[in-house]
DNA sequence: CGTAAAATTGAGCTGTCTCAATCAATGTGG
DNA sequence: CCACATTGATTGAGACAGCTCAATTTTACG
């Protein structure tokens, strides 16, 4: 899994990081930016923070000199309210970056909180964005990766203004299942999920008492099988019904 | 109101345009894209559009060639599901883009409609993105409106997902309300105010029953006064107060 | 002026919440 | 490596916010 010739440290996560997908080294190491460094890719910051699970690794209003990518761990980015609910606005999975917003405001209005213990590294705001100008490629992907989140936003406010907790949990599913899956990490039918239910009560804006008896449901129907921080979709025709 | 050496028709509505404000013009000028046009600014498109009230403007995975501003009227944002439900994303209120989107997609993804008569101009796509390019300001300026966008939709999830009726709708009046002052648009301390209850219905995942029991409450209350497709509100500390 | 759209009201229902207690899993320090 | 402490999951009973249905009135508009 692990190439030989490079520091198993160092290349950790890499395969399936955002930055990667986006070409973004290639063009790093086209404008002349790369550093000297044996066996890794040049554009990758030499810094890689961890944080440990269940820890808010950046708070809400922080100010940020660059973009997160969240090379190992999973992680959510949630807003934090005056009433002390909570709600969950994205999850970050492995090899996500944190926000585009973070190239256009060095605020953030929302605090990235961790899932599991995991690691991170931060890509320069003027060199992504002196990339950015470069290469139309990168503006472009940048930009529609950025698109994407706004699409899952908008999903994520229809599904909370106009759906059943039972089409909220399923889609939420499905939509972490598609993510992984896109990415090749589904192994044995089955998919790595670290989320406690509390993670999906905050994201689909329901209490951790009903997301209880509705999964229960769902193990029952025999749409789903979840255990063990995995989760395997056993009819996922029928799970997607439910969240139609 | 209107400057009497300009045409009253192609003027209306222009001196809240978001274009206006972003300094659009006069970098298109600078970059010597303006069309010979007597009295009016140069970048302004010259055809412009006019919709009926209640009508769809756009369709959902309709293909734009440039990014409509809203010149006059009020119109929505929406989302339709397959269930026949609708959730309404955004408030588009007169001088507003309809969403930056635009500017890296063609394709809109939910659907533009009118909630009162109204008109719209279509900037190009091309001429917009070079002025992007040519000047850090514009494309500062429009990555600043987008990431307003996401702000917006953000502060809308934790609505949906975490407040409750009174809190949704108090939040909504008072952020249609801000919009507006801020543009000087507070009259008598009223502000013009179309939207039907419909609307608010589906801008806060409510039903129109609901919306009207919780309307009439604040009425009773004696927080605002609604009527005549216009708003006032009485007690704007205690309004807040509901929206916390 | 007539018709369509919007608002209101009441009665009853249900999806989801709260509270509270218990049990299982996970992590931590000695 | 065990014992304790913390976090997470489950269950049941009861409550209520917000929904549905339906009828009626009011308002808007061509």
């Amino acid at each position: 899994m692990i190439a030989s010739s490079s520091p198993p440290t160092e290349t950790t996560g890499c395969t399936s990081c955002v930055m990667r997908g986006l070409g973004l080294c290639a063009v790093l190491i086209g404008m002349g930016l790369e550093q000297p460094y044996a066996g890794g890719h040049a554009a990758i910051p030499q810094t890689r923070s961890t944080f440990a699970a269940r820890r808010t690794i950046f708070h809400q209003n922080e100010t940020l000199a660059g973009v997160p990518v969240i090379c190992d761990g999973w992680a959510t980015s949630t807003m934090k309210l005056s009433n002390g609910r909570r709600q969950i606005l994205s999850i970050l999975v492995p090899g996500e970056l944190v926000t585009c917003r973070l190239l256009f405001e060095r605020q953030l209005h929302l605090s990235i909180d961790a899932v599991t213990r995991g690691s991170y590294r931060t890509f320069g705001l003027a060199q992504l964005r002196a990339a950015m100008m470069v290469s139309p490629g990168i503006f472009d992907r940048l930009l529609s990766a950025y698109n994407g989140e706004r699409n899952r936003a908008d999903q994520l406010i229809a599904d909370l203004g106009r759906r059943t907790a039972t089409g909220r949990i399923a889609r939420l599913l499905l939509d972490i299942w598609n993510r992984l899956e896109k990415s090749g990490e589904v192994e044995d039918g089955a998919i790595a999920f670290p989320l406690r239910q509390t993670h999906i009560a905050d994201a689909t804006g329901l209490t951790t008492v009903y997301v209880s008896k509705v999964i229960n449901a769902f193990r029952h129907d025999r749409l789903i099988e979840f255990a063990d921080r995995s989760l395997k979709i056993l009819d996922i025709k029928k799970l997607r019904q439910m969240a139609a």
